[in-house]
DNA sequence: TTTAATAATGCACACGATTGTATTGAATTA
DNA sequence: TAATTCAATACAATCGTGTGCATTATTAAA
């Protein structure tokens, strides 16, 4: 690779002066620094960021550390911060900690020695597992900012999705169709998952709806979805809707709920949340609640950088919260009439009705 | 940020002898050793890793230079990569050089000034945009791997599918299924789509069949997909089958479809290609190409990785070519009988019948 | 006791870029 | 002509690590 040094050489004078007149400084005799500059380019020269990073005590660069990317969820985060990164002149090192966060003390471990000028750090399922870690880069200066809500970290910046006000509207919304028996499946698999759980519980509760064990059934696997799903279709009164914890189970469940002739939504309301790509993907549409991740992203990515500029009007932990939207699709009606669906499902042959998907519009509210 | 130096303070030492101490050289007293090791974990010393990039010329860092993400063939790459990065000891730096490759040239100057030990770079629809660039960095030295076909680059390392012999593979299953009236919609976005479609055009050809010109239509937005679709079911003879040349294609393909109450496959068989988790999302599941992201990111680091280390035994241009699989799943049927389908979907009511997906199961040849 | 061998540690340089300070040389002024 | 000013450039230190070489201190051998 060439050096400064190199192109001093080549232009006889010292290597502070090509530095200088690189960086087009009015110390060099404008005829040099032609001359110089004019050398560097043929010679392709590049400037090693290395050197300039020990130098600087900064590398420009920011880590972001994400579990995993198979959940298109991720995906969408990232190419945001990449794009707000890129924006701001920073570079992006991407580090995955793994679905369970077994990697993330590594990662961090790795961000810092670096020397990253910031973190940007996703937490899921298991929240803050590198707690210690990131209590010490807090400690150090290292400007960090978590995403998801994490127990007794007051001390440390988040951004967050209300989880919970996504999880009220859509209950809200299915209660408002005329639903009164819906299951819930899946796992509140993070903090969020809880809050979903709590916002759509209060909404049931606020109209006088309760919601029963059968009615709240846990699935880990395609196979647990399939098997609730199986459990909640055979009870004497299944229920008119369900909802699931995140769209990629409400997938699955439509996908199950189709291969045993049920139809949706006549005959089952489903509803997600996230409003993935994919929600839009599989038939009929996913009603589901989102429209967050663009700013949530955003304010990750500024929250960070107004911390490593040191712009932050507010020198306290800050707590930003970020409201979702309810998106209404095809995959919800009006509650069916009658009270089993279990004839369908034994008609002979298998066949079953299903109407068009009318409404392929979105509305969002 | 604690140096060396630091702590060869603490210590009563020179940083020299921190610097061995923390290596666990043979040339520290044990005593001396175990007590710099203490004070240094206990102070929370962590390796400036910028410093040592610059001493040993190394970042053990790679690029890796994507167009996008929101493509979920994209994310599914990255995870893999990762991982094998990872395992090998090496960081990745994420750039994303967006869908039109607009930023491809700002990337690759950007890794290279980050001095990373080599880089992994992306083609798609444009092919190799930043052609100056990449051919200064091999002349210089830098190990770099390419993904996708690029023309005229016998001179650089690459890794590739074979689009052709996928295309080949769903073009004889849909014929052996005794599909006739094939119909192609999409656009061939890069070297691999033209590949995919020579393919399906050669195995047509064996069969002794015709691609007319009202079979072939392109589409590059939803909007174009939902006309083309249209155009397609409304010919006097539509297609018994559509080839979309991506599975996020054949999705929105098979959306539009349901929407005008075209039963899938009963009426109208639907395959894509890159076997990707949507895929399996949709309803009915899709037939499609694929099961080659893994080998193809595993060529695509193990290639690079040997190049950094000089390990490859080969030091000339390497073409790695994988073969992708066919992946029969639930959209494909035999061709109906009925020579219209517009009949249907001017049945009273707009209802249709549609048969339960039998074959869940994946089956792969 | 002296010399040689060996163990343990410090010194100094290199990696490449930036920048404060010193130095050179030319032009200007007294 | 000598002093002064200023433009242009060179020198040297810095950032934090790692390592060859020199320098001690200690022990073993003669």
């Amino acid at each position: 690779m060439i050096t400064l040094e190199d192109i001093a050489r080549q232009a006889g004078v010292s290597h502070s002066t090509v530095s200088r007149a690189l960086a087009d400084s009015p110390l060099v005799h404008p005829d040099t620094k032609k001359r110089i500059q004019d050398l560097a380019r043929e010679a392709g020269y590049q400037v090693n960021q290395v050197a300039r990073n020990l130098r600087f005590q900064s590398t420009r660069t920011i880590g972001l550390v994400i579990p995993e990317v198979s959940n298109p969820y991720y995906p969408k985060l990232i190419q945001q911060v990449a794009d707000l990164a890129r924006e701001a002149g920073y570079s992006l090192q991407l580090h995955l900690s793994g679905a369970d966060q077994a990697a993330e003390n590594t990662c961090l471990a790795s961000l810092r020695e670096q020397r990253v000028d910031g973190i940007l750090l996703v937490t899921a399922e298991r929240g803050l597992v590198a707690r210690e870690q990131v209590n010490a880069l807090v400690a150090s200066g290292v400007p960090i900012v978590l995403m998801g809500w994490v127990e007794d970290a007051e001390h440390i910046d988040m951004v967050m999705g209300d989880d919970a006000k996504g999880g009220y509207a859509l209950a809200q919304h299915l209660i408002g169709l005329g639903h009164r028996s819906i299951a819930i499946l899946g796992k509140p698999s993070h903090r969020g998952g809880y809050d979903r759980l709590f916002g759509f519980k209060t909404a049931l509760e606020e109209a006088g709806l309760a919601l029963s064990e059968e009615m709240q059934l846990v699935a880990n696997s395609d196979a647990e979805v399939k098997s609730g799903v199986i459990q909640l279709v055979g009870l004497t009164a299944p229920p008119t809707a369900i909802f699931a914890y995140q769209d990629s189970l409400a997938a699955l469940v439509i996908g199950h709920l189709t291969d045993m002739c049920v139809p949706i939504p006549q005959a089952m309301t489903v509803v997600g949340f996230d409003n993935l790509d994919l929600a839009t993907y599989i038939c009929p549409h996913l009603t589901t609640v989102g429209g967050h991740i663009e700013p949530l992203a955003a304010q990750f990515v500024n929250l960070l950088i107004a911390r490593i500029r040191k712009t932050h009007p507010n020198t306290s932990p800050q707590r930003v919260v970020i409201t979702p939207q309810l998106v209404v699709r095809g995959s919800c009606a009006l509650p069916r009439r009658e009270s089993s669906i279990t004839k369908k499902t034994s008609s002979p042959g298998g066949y079953y009705q299903q109407l068009p998907t009318r409404n392929t519009q979105e509305t969002s509210r």
